[in-house]
DNA sequence: ACACACATTGCAAACGATGCCAACATGGCC
DNA sequence: GGCCATGTTGGCATCGTTTGCAATGTGTGT
């Protein structure tokens, strides 16, 4: 079909080793690489990549594992990944695990077999589990943080301080906190933040959601409405807009009788009402981080053996027409 | 690394090409057969995909190109392609064009190389420059018609036909659209609706927007309140959440005194406030269905050359909150 | 008992690129 | 003028799999 390696040659008076070497950057006269180059571009020659992984064990390829496609958080982690893959000249394997940890196993099975690294966004499996599995190849972890492997985490607790001392500054002094999933790690991270924030006169009150949804927080701000409590932090936007939802309904208004901060400041959060006030997360600028290190990784693959360090991100709050004083 | 089928085969006692047949359903001894599927699991064999593409000249891939990966209507699109085919066992590559005609060319000519098939979605450019692009190799397009190509495409016409109805016998005569992108085939399809509506004594009246995003229908929505018009109908539901969230700074309130109706149903549409009514398009559907004359095309490869044709999804009118009785 | 069909298996040649090694030419140096 | 270092190049084996073809063995019909 396409033009092979040997098209070149012959067309170029050469041997396929001299056109190996002089489009792979091996020592090869100047005029005959130039020769060659131009006689590939006018055979619009394209290497093939199966035998060159097949010769070289290198697929040329990363995969990016997240646990829902659909939810517009990770879309934004996969932007920034894939625009620095992009950049890179690797294609990438998009791949959901729709939150299941067995999936999410056979997953990253398949995509070692098929790539040269991982990417794992806020993956669900245990530390051991993870560790057992990323032992297999280069991977990078986005979200989370798992003993002995490289990661890109945003710094969830100066973002929760920095939403309680705004909450604080309004008068509030106790906020509910909309838990996100059972056994999540950035859910965890989040209430340590919360727990470590003392100092600042506020009572916090736990309010469970069993999904990081929509649903899930239309189910909890009734259950907020209960604890007395007159601000509501949520584990992600999607809650908070829940919540939100779920207060119009009833007649609660938003931030006049309590005040909601999200968390993740994804797109949505601007263009619901009230627009929510958020701890933004740079979520795509997590995804080229992440990519990038992966890379490297790959770059020196054998070489100097240093560990990449893990990454951390600022956390910002972005204060919308969600949160206000409160009222007496 | 892993097992090779030679080391299967030695394994058993057999010659590789045995092995080979016994795999991948040649003809076999059944005893043998048994033997070396057994002995393939104990050792953990996979076969190597790179030496089998090498010889097959199949990549055992597909790809799938969207304009905007951030958009939550092509994320259910990705989903149902994505779920498809893991059913089929291959591999899928996500990649996006930022909407831009030449990025997408380039994305079509780097995805053929690495894949059997390709999936494009709502393409931007010209029928001549995707035909000649899609002759490359097999190709399904969705959300759009190119002449000479399968494709999977939602039935715009009774969608607008339903909302027509649906505002007329709430007593609206003049009704705002608001625009797709310049160029767009969804958003000519749409117009085509529209002008074939009649009957209904209701008049139509055109408000531009550039781009199918959030900011536009803020812009568009003040535009509208020029028109005179009762009720709007957005390109999308994105636009259409840009004008509830306009209107309600302006203090407009809707449905009282402006409905407004959307397109494509994304999660979003019943998570803004009023809870969007909206011309649902099966998403998901349109990726599996997609997916699925995809790989079917791929499985009779070089059998009978009958196209496949095209399909045609309903489109049904989801009634929320956003539209209601014209007041005199 | 012989020929022939058929089932089962092994051999060897690919597929396209890479990279080691040897071959050759050239120029500088003693 | 001969030797060696250096720069360039071609030859060839190789990666792991599939597949056409030939070889072997078994059973059947006459």
């Amino acid at each position: 079909m396409s033009a092979t390696i040997t098209d070149v040659a012959r067309a170029a008076g050469v041997s396929p080793s001299t056109v190996s070497r002089a489009l792979g950057g091996g020592p090869v006269n100047d005029a005959t690489r130039a020769t060659i180059v131009r006689v590939a571009e006018e055979l619009g020659y394209r290497p093939n990549r199966a035998a060159r992984e097949l010769i070289t064990g290198r697929t040329g390829t990363i995969g990016l594992l997240v646990p829902d496609l659909g939810n517009p958080y990770f879309s934004e982690i996969i932007k920034g990944a894939s625009s620095r893959a992009r950049a890179g000249a690797l294609p990438i394997f998009v791949s959901d695990t729709d939150e299941d940890v067995a999936r999410e196993r056979e997953a990253i099975a398949s995509l070692r077999a098929t790539t040269d690294g991982l990417l794992l966004v806020s993956p669900r499996g245990s530390d051991e589990e993870l560790a057992a599995l990323a032992a297999g190849g280069p991977t990078v972890v986005v979200n989370r943080e798992v003993p002995g492997l490289p990661a890109v985490i945003s710094d969830a607790a100066s973002g929760i301080a920095q939403a309680l001392q705004h909450l604080g500054a309004l008068g509030h002094t106790r906020v509910a906190y909309v838990t996100g999933p059972h056994g999540s790690w950035s859910d965890h991270r989040r209430r340590e933040g919360l727990a470590s924030a003392t100092g600042l006169g506020i009572e916090i009150v736990h309010v469970p959601a069993a999904t990081p949804t929509f649903h899930s927080g239309v189910l909890a701000a009734d259950l907020v409405l209960t604890t007395g409590a007159t601000a509501v932090i949520a584990f992600n936007d999607l809650i908070a807009i829940g919540v939100l939802d779920r207060l119009a309904a009833r007649g609660v208004r938003v931030p006049h009788d309590l005040s909601v901060v999200g968390h993740d400041d994804i797109a949505m959060a601007s263009m619901c009402s009230p627009h929510l006030t958020t701890i933004a997360v740079p979520k795509e600028r997590m995804g080229s981080m992440a990519a990038d290190m992966l890379l490297r990784t790959l770059d020196r693959r054998g070489a100097s053996d240093d560990r990449d360090p893990s990454v951390l991100l600022p956390s910002t709050l972005i204060v919308r027409d969600s949160t206000g004083e409160v009222k007496a």
